[in-house]
DNA sequence: TATGAATGAGCATTCATTCAT
DNA sequence: GATGAATGAATGCTCATTCAT
């Protein structure tokens, strides 16, 4: 009847809203964007009234998932910018990135998907811009990165790697060769092909 | 009745044919697969049964003009092969192939978007498999080309590479950065990242 | 438990009902009956479960709504039988009345829209009905009101001019000019089309 | 085969069309607006998809409804205006126009619940009021009807009209007492109330 | 064979009402 | 008594696919 005993029944909201993340996860995992709210309800034990308390649209439980599987990778690119040697530091975000995004398959498709740009707030795209910046400035400075990348480099990168982890091959680690490629092809001593610099460079 | 009636038919239905594919590389370019199978009719100017009479499915609609696209693909492989020198050969292959991929841009998203495994019958999947292979091969004979490199990682190649013109990368040419570095990747003596061999290497 | 205890309880709850009609008054004229019950809540500053505790269904609270604005109309009626003139009295009443239903318009869209009969309760019922009984008696009784004329074509009018309060009829006074003429149809020398009685005259 | 030939189908689709709206007038006359599209579509014996070929909208179907009903009132109206008698025509449109709408109660509901202005197509509404304004013109014009009358009044009258065929009053012929006495508040003789006349007159 | 009208399962979303806290 | 989170039936609308003409 206090302002503390009230806190058990937004407890309760808290776990409903666990388990649908939970469950969204799962279910657009599994069944990409095509995936039914009811399912999602269903597998999380709630109904589908109560999904839409927490979420407003299907788009925003999707764009939810999404900014959380990025702020994931803001963790870890942060966490390894504690690193002393800067190129591992940068190879380290790489592997752990895709690491997270092949970990997701369906996830990466839904990411693919995304209409639009990214669906983050101004604070989390610059959150994520300032540490990748950061890495790769560090990793170009010690002299071991091709001094020719370019930030947005890295999101592309991902979007590549996304997509190796996707469909067609059916070898669920082919894409740790698509990037073991890609990072030989960072390393200053290797840079023959000039990067193109267009209009936006 | 005969093949010899059918004929002048025959003609009006190749050319519907043509008609729904061009119909459905612009509707599909547009719009993405959300695309309805009614506004490819109209644009090709039949009736959607007249559609349908040529592709059981939207799914095999968008499938056919996937399986186009990498036949276009093999053509400049092939085209490739001719070339002296084996390294360039496999160069080209890359450059031009990404080109097609990356012409019809909005194109790629379908193919990346396809729900099933990538849809090459096996003829197609044979032919293209043996003219990537032939490049490989002499590409690593030459001692240029990474001796690590399998066939279906061109595969992979392309298929990042045309993740890489799709959406959150504004400047149009963007990709070329990532083919550009995934070359240098490619070249033996850069190779220090082991590429991981895993139970399906 | 006992009466004496549930006092200070009884004081919250009539504020509470107070509170819940005047906003429902308030979201039901801004947004017609398709207001929602959260909205109603919400102005109220309660829980949807208090308005619920006070009125079993959205249908009961609207009628509670359109009672209170009929009690009105009685409460002028029986002023009006104080006067001398009973044609004015007459009169004075269909004009308060009417005044009553367009000071509320959006309202008076409610109540046209309810979906049962009017939602009178036996007693109020009664009421209404005894003291316009009265109004029309001494009026015909006096020879001014067509004799013609029965209780009910009272409330009937109160309808239709409800009715011309609303929506398609951009001058608010509109219905002033119904009002009006229907007084002149009602003066005993100008009737001249007969009134039609029906099996329930 | 040829032109001609190609009509059956279109006769096909305009059958459908025609027990659509049959449909549509029946379920909405019984249920009001709140009337679900499914049934409109079952009493037609067709799919829903049929409904909405022919009516992109459920709100476009209610309008077609009403617009019909007040063709018919236009109809009629011109008509009356073939008479001899100024003052007959401008009655017998009003005793005409009533039955219509009290012909089809909940047809009036949706009438009056109407959201925006009448649905009318410019064309159609400035027939509508072209038609009433000779019809009052010239009963004025014969010294039968007030002179202060305007032409909008006749459309509240409707609308009041509407509202007394509906709910409250169980004798189905009760509106015919309304309109007796409407009219006799319209002949000029009877004249003694003041028409107020606001900023919109 | 081509046509396009018809079909109807499918799906996102809403909102009156209930009930655990 | 009050709260507001949860519920889930209800509903408008879409669109791939079929089939009568």
């Amino acid at each position: 009847m206090t302002k503390l005993v009230s806190r058990p029944l937004r407890a309760d909201a808290r776990r409903n809203h666990e388990r649908v993340v939970e469950a969204a996860r799962v279910v657009f995992a599994e069944q990409g964007r095509e995936a039914q709210m009811d399912d999602v309800a269903r597998l999380a034990g709630v109904g589908v009234g109560t999904v839409y308390r927490h979420f407003p649209t299907k788009e925003a439980l999707i764009e939810a998932l999404a900014i959380d599987r990025f702020e994931r990778v803001i963790v870890v690119a942060k966490a390894a910018l504690e690193r002393d040697d800067p190129w591992q530091a940068l190879v380290d975000t790489l592997w752990s990135g895709a690491e997270i995004l092949a970990a997701d398959r369906a996830f990466t498709e839904i990411v693919g998907e995304l209409r639009g740009p990214m669906p983050f707030g101004p604070e989390l795209s610059a959150e994520m811009n300032g540490t990748f910046a950061e890495l790769v400035r560090r990793a170009q400075a010690s002299g071991e990165l091709r001094p020719d990348l370019v930030v947005d480099d890295i999101a592309m990168f991902m979007c590549g790697i996304g997509s190796a982890t996707r469909k067609p091959h059916r070898c669920p680690d082919a894409w740790r060769r698509h990037l073991a490629i890609i990072i030989d092809g960072l390393r200053t001593p290797n840079a023959s092909e000039t990067l193109p610099t267009g209009p936006c460079s």
